[in-house]
DNA sequence: GACCCTATCGGGAAATACCCTATTGAATCC
DNA sequence: GGATTCAATAGGGTATTTCCCGATAGGGTC
């Protein structure tokens, strides 16, 4: 099953996907709710995730998922940089990353991988996990972005993206009190002045991090 | 031709287009040096692009194959919001957008419009160009943002340094009730929501502006 | 002289930011 | 294996900002 909010991408990952005599595209959804409906209806073995969905974030649905429906393997993909993500994802539940980036080749490996119940990362991300896990991790090679709880980043990416306060709460079902919080955290973790300098931020983060 | 730095997503591209009985995929980049090297090779009729490339922003690609190749004809996608991008791209020189979140039948239907030598915006980006340039034909031709004042220039430009409502009102030496009016005139002449929205294309204004 | 644009401000209500506190559950730390 | 940190959630107040309503005064212009 897939689940992703841009209709063209998930055409691409059915075409790869279906190219593959042994693997079947069960299902698609664009959100949250949609993907955990499917879910009851038809739950898939695997369950493709992008990490930006309409109703919030993937990392989100693999939690649930991950709580509800423990035995689906999840692979996580994203257009981000996997510094930010892939770690993320593993720790909500998934058993693998691939960046959009990335030829398509590996999506096929890393599903097939994850299907064996095995993780997937590039070796990079592999790296940096194990680098993480030994010896000093000493945050100064982190950015402070990393920082960020996973709720704090999504905030953060919808502040980027042009969102008012309000509208993230309405998107993420949640009390615009608490968005407020969340954006007081991002401030003191970013070392941000005000509002304004959270904006600039944000925005400048989410027009290059492509 | 489909210009876009994500394998998957040309992929989607590839299985949409191909689908349709008279047109066909003649190429695929995924840089700037790439696509004016394919074009040069096999100049297609018209091409697909997306505003962020691995080496720079897919507007500047535009404009190049506008000065170089006039014939082809040019269609920007893009994850971003349209208000964004949508009225850059025409001025760059492409005929038409889309959002990757609207629905495949959109892209085709834009293609053929594209095809024909029209203008291709959804409803929202073609009312929002059209409430720009009502009451002003003269002006019509020009950037909403060269029909600001010089003190209004200004002090879009200081918003997009990321200063506040209050330091431009130091810095300028007026009164900060004098900044607030020139935000509100601001957003108004470029058709602006919130104070979140002018913050974002003031921001942007800058970075391109460099 | 009527009209429009620009530069400059104020009043007042609504929205937001900002700072503090709090609960719950999970993870981690001696 | 209780103490402690941290993440997610959100309410209570006060200070600021936004936002929409004017307003005045000077310059063009037709």
């Amino acid at each position: 099953m897939i689940v992703d909010d841009h209709p063209i991408v998930r055409e691409g990952y059915s075409r790869l996907i279906e190219h593959q005599d042994d693997l079947e595209v069960c299902g698609q959804a664009d959100s949250k709710v949609d993907a955990i409906r499917q879910i009851m209806e038809h739950p898939p073995d695997l369950m493709i995730i992008d990490i930006s969905l309409k109703d919030g974030s993937g990392l989100e649905l693999i939690k649930d998922i991950k709580a509800q429906f423990s035995q689906i393997k999840m692979l996580t993909v994203s257009m981000h940089d996997e510094t930010l993500f892939a770690e993320r994802s593993l720790r909500a539940g998934a058993l693998g990353f691939v960046n959009k980036q990335q030829a398509p080749e590996q999506l096929i490996k890393a599903i097939y991988q994850v299907l064996k119940g095995k993780v997937f990362l590039s070796p990079e991300a592999t790296e940096r996990m194990i680098c993480r896990s030994i010896g000093s991790d000493n945050y100064s090679d982190q950015s402070p972005i990393e920082r960020l709880s996973d709720r704090e980043l999504e905030v953060f990416e919808q502040i980027g993206e042009g969102e008012t306060t309000r509208s993230i709460a309405q998107k993420l079902n949640l009390s615009a009190k608490t968005v407020e919080t969340y954006r007081e955290n991002i401030k003191h973790k970013l070392n941000l002045e005000n509002a304004t300098a959270l904006t600039r931020h944000a925005i400048q983060w989410v027009l290059e991090k492509n």
